[in-house]
RNA sequence: GUGGGCGUAGCUCAGUCGGUCAGAGCGCCGGAUUGUGGUUCCGGAGGUCGCCGGUUCGAUCCCGGUCGCCCACCCCA
């Protein structure tokens, strides 16, 4: 209720208030530990990026939904949406002096000039972990093994969310056995993806308006209903290509059970993702409930790194959005226990005590402890209530008794047993963790 | 960008068919308790009822616009 819009928050955007910082710091820790265990670097580029990276990469169109704006050189530049095409760029220039294949994350905080949703604002963070130059099915499971494992690291398993997996080359051929002629693929592609919000009647009227033929429109209405891995290879027993453009996933799911994580893979026919530039396996992390949009979404993009002028390389990779995860940890309880304000909290009774009590303080955060004091006089009582509400684990209490017996009052707050500690222990530290 | 819903204290929300209707709970601050806390009791601060305009003797309440949030669509990270 700022009286003054001018100063206002723009809208999409967030402020991180400490209660907030908390839960994102918690995602993004998560994260990068996971992302180390499977042995990837962490890298960055700029927040902004000359706007033909991405006008390259996804047509004109994607101009409508970037924040764009030339800039005092006359340049046309764009906050990065995505951080796929920044990473290719990154790797045209040096990946040729590089060992493969390499694996690299990074925690971007991307931008979209969207109206924002549930879900979905102009700003988040981005987990983006690729694995570049292995074309093999095992660099995809191992970038799924590694998504999925980024979530389930803050606590969510696999009743909480499953990854919806699927191979744009199986699609592609079946597509060509069902008879879409080549020029309709983008447009069913499209609305296959649109299916699960659609329902049959609406994906039937989308093929319609294709102009897909009768017969090549029952047949993926069908797929799409029942889209299921052993409905898809009993439909086309008979297909050599199809059969053969199942094995990939059949692989991808031998190694990805091997690791423990088959419970989390669910095959989908109608998952293609959205971007033109995938050109194999592809996977949505979606919650079981089904109640948001995707946690995360990625596959395979072997021919991205050429399109920007490096070497050609295979690449599969993904990214995780902090907005919808947030959303769901919080839905699931799984947010991280408050973190105290301080580990001890000092009490000076009266004015003269403390200078002893910067000295205690003094030596109490120079062996680790997180101290806090009041900066004001105010009373013992009071003083021990704000220590409570801090969280802190003990009260440090210096008054003239103390200060007379050369000792400190350590109560531990949870119990609320205290002792008289020599004020000499503490400041060698032999008392600080009491 | 299109359509719909909503917008009252820091938070969650009541309320007025337009006339002491500006409230509750939680939170915050203070006191009971000037050397012992998370309970309890008492008190206090804090809102031009999103903003602008219109109708009216009078608007937080009705109407229009605007901004923001939410939902669906579009689109997808």
């Amino acid at each position: 209720m700022p009286s003054d819009k001018s100063f206002a928050k723009l809208p999409g955007f967030r402020d991180f208030v400490p209660a907030e910082l908390a839960l994102r710091t918690h995602i993004f820790e998560a994260w990068r530990r996971v992302c180390r265990r499977y042995g990837f670097m962490e890298y960055d580029g700029p927040p902004l990026e000359p706007l033909g990276l991405y006008v390259e990469k996804s047509g004109p169109e994607i101009v409508e939904q970037l924040y764009n704006f030339a800039d005092k050189g006359g340049r046309e530049v764009a906050l990065r949406p995505e951080m796929t095409p920044s990473l290719a760029r990154i790797l045209a220039q040096r990946s040729r002096g590089m060992a493969k294949p390499i694996r690299w994350f990074s925690i971007p905080q991307l931008f979209r000039y969207e109206r924002s949703q549930r879900g979905r604002l102009r700003e988040h963070f981005q987990l983006n972990a690729d694995i570049v130059g292995e074309a093999g099915v095992g660099a995809d499971a191992e970038v799924v093994a590694v998504a999925i494992d980024a979530v389930s690291a803050l606590g969510l398993g696999e009743r909480d969310f499953v990854a919806r997996v699927n191979d744009r080359r199986l699609v592609t051929a079946v597509l060509d056995e069902a008879g879409v002629a080549e020029g309709h693929r983008a447009g069913v592609l499209a609305v296959i993806d649109k299916a699960g919000r659609a329902g049959p009647a609406g994906t039937r009227a989308g093929l319609a308006a294709l102009g897909v033929g009768e017969a090549a429109a029952r047949a993926l209405a069908e797929l799409v209903a029942d889209g299921s891995w052993d409905h898809l290879r009993d439909r086309f027993r008979s297909s050599g290509p199809v059969l053969a453009a199942m094995q990939p996933l059949e692989e991808y799911r031998e190694i990805l059970e091997a690791m423990g994580l088959g419970g989390y893979l669910s095959f989908d026919f109608t998952v293609v993702r959205g971007l033109a530039y995938y050109t194999g396996i592809v996977f949505e992390l979606f919650d079981r409930a089904g109640e948001m949009r995707a946690i995360c979404g990625g596959g395979r993009y072997d021919r991205l790194l050429e399109l920007v002028g490096g070497e050609p390389l295979p690449a599969v990779g993904f990214g995780m959005g902090d907005v919808v995860l947030g959303e769901l940890l919080r839905d699931r309880g799984a947010l991280p226990d408050a973190v105290p304000a301080c580990d001890d909290y000092l009490i000076w009774v009266e004015p003269a005590q403390r200078s002893q009590a910067m000295k205690v303080a003094r030596a109490l955060r120079r062996h680790g402890r997180a101290v806090l004091y009041g900066l004001a006089p105010r009373g013992v009582g009071k003083q021990l209530r704000t220590a409570a509400r801090l969280g802190a684990a003990r009260a440090l209490i210096i008054g003239p008794d103390e200060a007379a017996s050369g000792t400190v009052t350590v109560r531990d707050l949870a119990s609320g047993r205290q002792d008289a500690v020599p004020v000499e222990l503490i400041l060698r530290g032999d008392g600080a963790g009491l």
